[in-house]
DNA sequence: ATAAATATTCACCAATTCATCACATTTTGA
DNA sequence: TCAAAATGTGATGAATTGGTGAATATTTAT
C-alpha cells in the first residue's frame, strides 16, 4: 500500500486518477496546484507523486524542482501529447517517468507499480538517512554527525533518537517511549526516560531542542 | 473481532454469510434491503458492511452513495457473474472490494479481513488535523498554530480542546467535560471548569468564539 | 578478572500547572 | 426593573512534573 499524492488541476483527471489508485488499495491525497502540494508534503510523507505538467500558479516542472530540493521521492509527470517533450527526456529533474494524456487507468497503475519497485529496489541499497542544516543522522550506519564531526552515543541514545526519527512531528507519550524502546514489559523509575532524554539532548548540542517536552504526555521530535 | 452489516434480501444468502461471519467470530447483524440498512446504521456503529448489489426498494450503488455521505465505513460489494462490471470497475463510489457470486465463504473472510487490514493502516497512519482559516490544530502532533505561530498552551488546555474538537457541533454538558477531561471520579469547584476555558479560549486569541456558552448547560465548539 | 562504558535509580530543585477563592459581569425570569 | 443564578476573571498557594547531578548497578570490552 502506497501513499499517493496526486497534483492536478484539473477536477476530472483528479477524481479519476483518485477513482482508480483507491481500487488498487492505495492511500491518495489530492493537490490543486504546486503551491498546494508543497504545503502538503511539509506535513505528510508519501510515496509517490503523480503531477501534471501544466498547472497554474506553479507549473509541473517548477513544482518538481521545489520538491527534489526537500525530499528524495519518486515522481510520474503528466504530459499532454508533445508537451515540452525534451524537457521530460532531459531528465534534469529526476522525473521516474511519464504518463502521456489521454491515458488508461490501467496503464497509469501499472507504471505506479512499476516505479514503485525500481525506487524500492534503489532505496534498499541506499542509506536511510535524514539530515537538518549540520546535524545528519544515517541511520543505517547508526551515526550521527554534527558539523562533519562524528557523534559518539550510547545504544539506547541511538534507538531513542531513532525511534523519535521515525516518528517525527508526533506526540509519544513517555508510555509509548518506554514500552516501544526499552519494551512492553519494562518496569522502572519514572525518571529513566528523562534521564536518557537528558543524555540524548546534550549530545545533540544545539539541536537539542528538536526534542520537545510534552508536559503531562511525554515528548516530541520536530523534524 | 469485527461489528459486521450484512445487507442482502436473499434469505439464503444473508444465512451463509452470517454462519461463517459467526464461525469467524465477529458480530454480525442483517439487513434486508438498502432502506432497511440505512435506518440501522443511523442507530448502530459498524466496522464493515458487506452489500449485494441487486436489492429491491433500493439498490447496493444507491445505498452505498447514501451510506458514504453519512459515514467513512469499508464495503464489500456481492455482485453477479458480469452485472454492472464497469460501476464496480468505475469505483465512482469508493468500494473496498467486491465477491462474484457464487463465492466461497472462505474467499469472503479472506477478503473482510484484507479489507480491514488495509483500511486499520490507513486509520492509523492518518494524521489528525483540523484547520479553519489560519488556526490549524495538529492533535497527532499535539500542536495548535495560528498564522504560523506555534501556540503554547498548558495539558489541560490540549486536552479540553482535543475533546471539543473530537465532539465539535454537539452541545457538552459541564458533567461531561469534566467526567470526560478530568475522568470520571473528579469532584472539584464549580469554577474549575470556566477557568480552564477562560485560559484556552484566551489561547486561541481570535478564534476565542468558537467555544460558544450554553448557558445552563455546558459548552459548545463550533467547527 | 578488571576496568570502562552504559543504564538505572535516587534525591532534590525549578518551573509549570491547576484548583480554588473572592469578586465582577452577564443573563434570566419573575 | 431587579434579584438570583450562572458564568467570567485575576490572583494565589499547593501540587505536580520534568530536569539534573551524583550514586549505584549492570553490561561490555579488554
Amino acid at each position: 500500500m502506497y501513499r499517493i499524492l496526486i497534483v492536478d488541476d484539473e477536477e476530472k483527471i483528479r477524481a479519476l486518477i483518485k477513482k482508480y489508485t483507491d481500487f488498487e488499495g492505495y492511500e491518495s491525497k489530492i493537490a490543486t496546484n504546486g503551491m498546494n502540494a508543497l504545503e502538503i508534503l511539509k506535513i505528510e510523507t508519501f510515496d509517490i507523486i503523480i503531477m501534471d505538467i501544466m498547472m497554474p500558479e506553479l507549473d509541473g516542472f517548477s513544482t518538481v524542482k521545489e520538491i527534489k530540493k526537500i525530499i528524495d521521492i519518486p515522481i510520474i509527470m503528466l504530459s499532454a501529447r508533445g508537451e515540452e517533450y525534451d524537457k521530460i527526456h532531459g531528465f534534469e529533474l529526476g522525473i521516474d517517468d511519464y504518463v502521456v494524456k489521454p491515458f488508461a487507468p490501467k496503464e497509469l497503475m501499472m507504471r505506479i507499480e512499476a516505479v514503485m519497485n525500481r525506487y524500492n529496489k534503489y532505496k534498499k541499497e541506499k542509506r536511510e538517512i535524514w539530515q537538518k542544516d549540520t546535524l545528519l543522522i544515517d541511520v543505517t550506519a547508526r551515526t550521527v554527525t554534527i558539523n562533519e564531526k562524528k557523534i559518539q552515543m550510547s545504544p539506547k541514545e541511538y534507538d531513542l533518537l531513532f525511534y523519535f526519527l521515525k516518528n517525527k512531528n508526533i506526540a509519544l507519550t513517555r508510555e509509548q517511549l518506554i514500552t516501544e524502546v526499552w519494551g512492553y514489559d519494562y518496569i522502572g523509575d519514572d525518571r529513566t526516560l528523562d534521564t536518557h532524554v537528558k543524555l540524548l539532548r546534550k549530545s545533540l548540542e544545539n539541536y537539542s531542542d528538536l526534542i520537545v517536552t510534552l508536559r503531562g504526555v511525554g515528548y516530541r521530535f520536530e523534524g
